[in-house]
DNA sequence: CTAAACTTTCAATAATTATTGAAAGTTTAG
DNA sequence: CTAAACTTTCAATAATTATTGAAAGTTTAG
């Protein structure tokens, strides 16, 4: 595999996973784009490699920069605006996670505790639902905070010793 | 909250929650109902529920049964077929998990592993797809077996005990 | 201040994905 | 074996989501 293939292959993949982390393709492609990019590039660089209109590249790129994994950056004599992205992983798993868990995981959290704490009458039915959605509640609240913990470490250590006291 | 309330406010949330592990609205509704019903239901009762055509309740009951998180129910005496999911939080999160592992995170896991792999030719922009690459596939690799892991123990004492170290 | 160089917005449209419902298929009671 | 009671399939359609591109907006060089 050369790199051009190998490039294409790594973007197109990377993009159609974006889904998986709530994310559209056109974003998680740029991002993908400016990851293994070894400098900053410009919009209009990101519209020819991708091909995707100037619109749709800035819009993604104003969504990218409010999930606080690229930025601007300007360099210096040109009017052009320019991007990077977090290029440490770890960094940018971080970022991810909290984005996520701010977005998503907690005000389902949310809604899971206002629905176990309606009142009990007495119903099999009733029993049931506040018994199933507390059960969920904290089970979501644990992946939750587990999530964070573990990509909020100084991972080494922390991730090395884990996955041996887990094996 | 009355318990009307409280249950459509569930399987609605519970429902465009599932875009976050992969399964789309109808498919999560149903896992939802089934997940607070004291009793087996069968296609009708679902449809009529959830207001969806009974192809839509079909298809999707089948998806349930292949990800093996719903599971039919043989009702004595009744033709009909009845359908109930997994009950039990933490074996769901398992199967969840393992689904999810197995058709999304490891064929990327897969694709970052050859892309990782191509022939260094020298180049600053061939060493740097290496580099980035590599550490997403180091990263992914070590996500998806924590997670497995941590899925698949007998939680309690294992989470907790995790969770105090991890504070 | 002006005009060129750029970016953003947003209505129209295209692409994708989910849903319907009727026809075909399957199972079982009798 | 037959027909009723059910389930599945799948082409057509509806709903949702992403994308375009031109017009409006913004910034800065001169």
């Amino acid at each position: 595999m050369e790199y051009q293939e190998a490039k294409e292959k790594f973007i197109s993949t990377w993009g159609s996973l974006g889904s998986m982390w709530g994310i559209n393709k056109a974003m998680a492609q740029i991002q993908s784009l400016l990851f293994i990019s070894t400098k900053p590039l410009s919009m209009e660089e990101i519209m020819e490699e991708l091909k995707i209109s100037r619109g749709n590249t800035s819009m993604n790129l104003r969504q990218l920069m409010d999930w606080g994994i690229v930025s601007k950056e300007l360099v210096p004599g040109e009017r052009k605006e320019y991007f990077t992205t977090e290029k440490d992983v770890q960094e940018l798993a971080r970022h991810i996670a909290k984005e996520r868990s701010r977005r998503e995981i907690k005000p389902v959290i949310k809604v899971l505790k206002d629905v176990s704490s309606i009142k009990d009458d007495g119903t099999a039915k009733t029993k049931e639902l506040i018994k199933q959605t507390k059960a969920l509640h904290d089970l979501a609240e644990t992946a939750d905070a587990m999530m964070n913990k573990i990509v909020t470490q100084e991972q080494n250590w922390i991730t090395k010793s884990l996955l041996k006291l887990l094996k």
